[in-house]
DNA sequence: TTGTGTGCAAAAGCTTTGCATGTTG
DNA sequence: CAACATGCAAAGCTTTTGCACACAA
C-alpha cells in the first residue's frame, strides 16, 4: 500500500498480507494457529481462481503436505468467515472457492456448454442491494449473482 | 385467459394449463405420457413455493402415491427443461425448487438468521443481463440473483 | 411387441463427524 | 497440561445408477 508506484502487488506481499490478516482473525476469535491453516491459506493465495474443496486437497497432498480433508473444509470455513476466500455454487451440488482479497466486486458469467466462467462487475447491482435492503427491511451483507448462457460457440464445447 | 374479470385463475385452471404445457413438451422430446409423471406435477402446482426434492418425495408418498426417488429426479428435471419449475441453490448443498408458471421473473432474499426466502422484483437485473451478454459476447438464457442477509430481528431467530 | 420409464436398492459424490493422537497456548 | 486441532475412516445426506419388471406407444 506504500508503494505507489507498483501497479500489483507481488504475489508474495499478498501472501504476507493475508497471512496477518488470517493471523489476526485466529487471534481474535481464540483459535490455534497451526501450520496447516497457514499451509492451506498458502496454497490458496498461489493458485488461480475456482477451485473445489477436493481440488485443493489433491494439491496439498501433491505438495507433500499431510493434511486430511476435515482439515481442508475446516480451514475453508474459516477464511469465508474472514473474507479471505468466498465460496460459491454455480447451480452444482459442488461449492467452488476463489480467494477474494485485493479483488474488487465481481459476479459470474457461467457457460453451460464448457462451464468456462467469466467475471464481470456492474455499479448497477449495488443499487439493487440498497434498494431492495431498503424496501424489504433487510440488513444485506452479501449477494451472488450468476449469469448462465452459451459463449457463442467460441470454446471447443467439452461439456464438463 | 378467455375470463377477463377474474384477477387471479383459479388453482385447477393452472394445473390444467400447466399440464397441457407438459404433455405437448414430453410428445415434442419422444417422451412417455406416464401417469407418475403428471402426478408429480399436479402435487408440485398444488403446493407453496419453495420445495426440495425429498420434501415432494415424502409429500407424494403421504398421498398414497407409489412413486420413487428417481422417478422423482427424473421428473423435476424434465420440468425445469419445460420450464415450469426453476432450480436454485440458496447456498447450501440442496437443490430447492419453485413453480414457474405464470409467475413473474423475481429474485430471492434470504435471511442468514432463521432462512425465510423474501422475493423481488426489479427491472435493472435485466438490464445488467443485456449489457453484459453484449460485452461479453454471451447468449444469456437466465440468471440466479440471490441477496443475503438479517431481516431487523423480526422473525424468531431459529435459524434453520 | 419394443423400448422407455419405473421402483427399489445399492452406489456415488460431497461434506461432516467420532475418536484417538498430536500440538498450541 | 488442558483444550483444541488434526488425521483417518466411517457415517450422513443428496443425487445418480443398475437391474428387473411394467407399461406407453
Amino acid at each position: 500500500m506504500e508503494d505507489t508506484t507498483a501497479t500489483y502487488q507481488k504475489s508474495e506481499d499478498v501472501i504476507k498480507e493475508v497471512k496477518k490478516i488470517f493471523e489476526r482473525h485466529l487471534e481474535e476469535n481464540h483459535l490455534r494457529k497451526t501450520p496447516e491453516r497457514f499451509a492451506i491459506l498458502e496454497e490458496i493465495y498461489k493458485r488461480t481462481d475456482h477451485f473445489d474443496a477436493e481440488a485443493l486437497y489433491i494439491h496439498m497432498k501433491n505438495q507433500n503436505y499431510r493434511v486430511s480433508r476435515a482439515t481442508v473444509y475446516n480451514t475453508l470455513d474459516l477464511l469465508v468467515n474472514c473474507d479471505l476466500i468466498t465460496k460459491h455454487q454455480f447451480g452444482k451440488n459442488l461449492a467452488q472457492y476463489e480467494k477474494s482479497y485485493g479483488y474488487k466486486q465481481h459476479d459470474h458469467l457461467i457457460c453451460m456448454d464448457c462451464g468456462k466462467v467469466l467475471e464481470f462487475c456492474d455499479p448497477r447491482i449495488q443499487q439493487i442491494k440498497n434498494t431492495i435492503g431498503e424496501i424489504l427491511k433487510f440488513r444485506i451483507t452479501h449477494h451472488s449473482l450468476n449469469l448462465y448462457g452459451t459463449c457463442d460457440g467460441s470454446c471447443g464445447h467439452k461439456p464438463e
